[in-house]
DNA sequence: TTGATATCTTACTCGCCGGTCGGATTTGCA
DNA sequence: TGCAAATCCGACCGGCGAGTAAGATATCAA
């Protein structure tokens, strides 16, 4: 039983009558689903515990989605349009790579600390069908190209440190993804701060690309670290 | 059906006669097993279909092991072990924090980039039942605890610039996950090229904490991204 | 050779969950 | 008011997969 925050009533209140409005009780329906989605994971969720936190029966979500994946597949693209519509945002400014990177990663974590943009980094796109898979995985590809023509954008125009911005453009979206894991949106740090502190580090090491007395260091010792 | 490497082929054919050596069938179980995991993740992944892969049938595991369950908790055993081996090592040398930290970059890709350490990292420990995530996740946060201590040690000793250690600890884990995402063993990138450049850049980061040009920026412009 | 034991198989049980069927109840509109 | 459509429910189906029971077969030690 997912705890009950008392931002899920007014959801459970919407499908207190009937014939009201069903634009709206969809969306209730994604909003409560993702929450439970990202609790529980998507697997071990049943779409009884959905409409049991939504104070109906399995068969009335029948009546929004078609079955389990559609509503999995539109928390993906609510998730992925954020991104999409920052992504598009930075790209029109007119600013040097590294800081329209440094917007991005500024961004990317705050969209990362909600709800919709958490699901999109952790809920595992490999239960879903084939075509599923290759919608999502399409829009994850894309916004991942996305991030590296801004790298490059930035190389080319001196203010990030040559490198390969395949790796760079991981490394930053890993660090980030990292954050789904671990923040929870009650938590006492300041989200401005966890930003602030992740746009630093990270811009930091795309500037300084190579530090001679790291670059010619020699790794620990081969051992068998399989 | 997973695709059939030769590598598992000699799994397969120790299983040919019986009464032979149960601790290598035992760990022939658990070499087939992470990788299947690791392909299919583990809820997707049947009993049947690991016997399967061994030739054998699904009551024939339940010879070396008890459950499902103790098959995952024994993977994540051994792959924390590598971790826990690689931090020993560390942390008895007589080096820099920045140092030591940058021996971690360095030594933790290496580990991801094999089944067990890339299955501590992506197997879903949320599966297990109350009393195997409680251990799993122990393991999981001493070796961040860890880190952290590595961090801080830097700080002390000034290899890096002062920062909030818990934060850089999750950066720096959060950027080599993700190699478990998309790292492929075959991969035709050079596993040592990759790890060079998470180590130049994270250790860069970690040294240059604060540019002014960079502690100062404004985020980007407070629109609604959720 | 012969039992004792380990190993492995065939054939089940049982619970869970996505999805559906048919019907009941409401709502809004003519 | 009456009726068509929308909304929702109780009860069910079918499949899948973890785990087991009971027995067959090979191995090893004596």
């Amino acid at each position: 039983m997912p705890k009950q925050s008392a931002a899920l009533q007014p959801h459970r209140r919407l499908f207190a009558d009937r014939r009201r409005n069903p634009d709206a009780k969809r969306e209730a329906v994604l909003h409560t689903a993702v929450r439970i989605f990202l609790e529980r994971s998507y697997a071990r969720t049943s779409m009884d515990d959905v409409a049991t936190q939504l104070n109906i029966t399995k068969p009335a979500l029948y009546h929004y989605f078609r079955n389990k994946e559609e509503i999995l597949v539109e928390i993906y693209r609510l998730g992925t349009d954020l991104i999409d519509e920052m992504l598009g945002s930075i790209e029109a400014d007119e600013k040097t790579g590294l800081d329209k990177v440094a917007d991005f990663i500024a961004g990317y974590t705050r969209i990362i600390a909600g709800d919709f943009g958490r699901a999109v980094v952790r809920l595992d796109d490999g239960e879903l069908s084939k075509a599923g898979r290759r919608l999502v995985r399409a829009r994850k590809r894309e916004i991942d190209h996305r991030l590296r023509a801004l790298i490059d954008s930035g190389i080319e125009d001196g203010s990030i440190a040559s490198c390969d911005a395949k790796i760079a453009a991981f490394i930053l979206a890993g660090a980030i993804h990292g954050m789904a894991s671990w923040y929870k949106p009650a938590s006492p740090m300041d989200l401005a701060a966890i930003a602030g502190q992740y746009v630093r580090m990270l811009a930091a090491g795309l500037t300084a690309g190579d530090l001679p007395e790291l670059a010619g260091r020699q790794t620990i010792a081969p051992r068998r670290f399989e």
